[in-house]
DNA sequence: CAACACTAAGTGCATTATGCAAATAGAAGA
DNA sequence: TCTTCTATTTGCATAATGCACTTAGTGTTG
């Protein structure tokens, strides 16, 4: 299967990224999205960011543009800076802005499941799980 | 280096478990320390709870119980059920226990992640972003 | 009673993604 | 000149998952 068009078939093209757990790629998207930039300024980017936990392995951050190309998801072009190596320099495609969309809602379904094993896990600890409230207590529900 | 003992190391031997992302670990800890189960029911009960998201594959399940066994925390026994085929209950062991203290404490820190991206996703949606707050946004901050 | 379905656990294999190390290379400064 | 910083890329081992399949006990239905 090629991994051209992501965006132009079902849903399940999507999935590969949508599954995605890291930050990572919709860091790289939310970061194009302020204005256009090279590999290396991106990582600097994420590192001084809060929503990414320990610092970017460059290879991975670099590959998985490649492959965002490859997806049609950003575009680049090769640009001479005016002092060091010329620089890859990415710009989100209008792809890459739509997935970027459910990137985020895609967070949010992710923080209310981290919002709903966080509060079963209180309820456990807080010793307020009983024979009653129990089947409640697991579709996440608060306990009353 | 051995599976053994991964809680009695420096922290850096924890750190498979909670650079975990997919809640499926915290989850079968939680459910256990809940009661001991059986891994088909824990399965049922994943599949029927609020915190993951599709259904779990019966095969990683089973194979994340092993490995969890094998890193001392969770144990098993057969048991000959009433009905059916013998199954293999496990339940929690105290390191099983303190490991799921932290991954709660590490999804405490993934949500508050989340939060940090989307916070900055809505930001620039919104258009909030200038050239004087664009260093502070990045860091998590209300946009004011 | 034969076929089927459900319970229960496990194996095999291909695929995918990551982390770490290292290679390449331009440019600036000591 | 040697080193350091900027900038991108490749190679390789490892790890985890998904899917398909196997094994096997037990109960049900035609």
């Amino acid at each position: 299967m090629s991994r051209q068009n992501v965006l132009n078939g079902e849903s399940s093209e999507y999935a590969a990224y949508l599954r995605a757990e890291r930050l990572l790629q919709p860091g790289l998207l939310l970061l194009l999205s302020l204005r256009p930039m090279h590999g290396y300024e991106l990582i600097q980017m994420l590192n001084g960011v809060a929503f990414t936990g320990e610092e970017s392995d460059p290879a991975t951050v670099y590959r998985n543009l490649r492959r965002m190309e490859d997806d049609g998801l950003v575009h680049s072009q090769w640009e001479a800076g005016e002092s060091g190596p010329a620089r890859r320099v990415y710009h989100l495609t209008v792809e890459g802005e739509h997935l970027l969309d459910m990137m985020a809602a895609n967070a949010r379904r992710r923080r209310e499941q981290l919002e709903a094993f966080l509060r079963l896990f209180e309820n456990i600890r807080g010793g307020l799980i009983t024979q009653e409230n129990i089947e409640e207590v697991m579709k996440g529900d608060e306990v009353r």
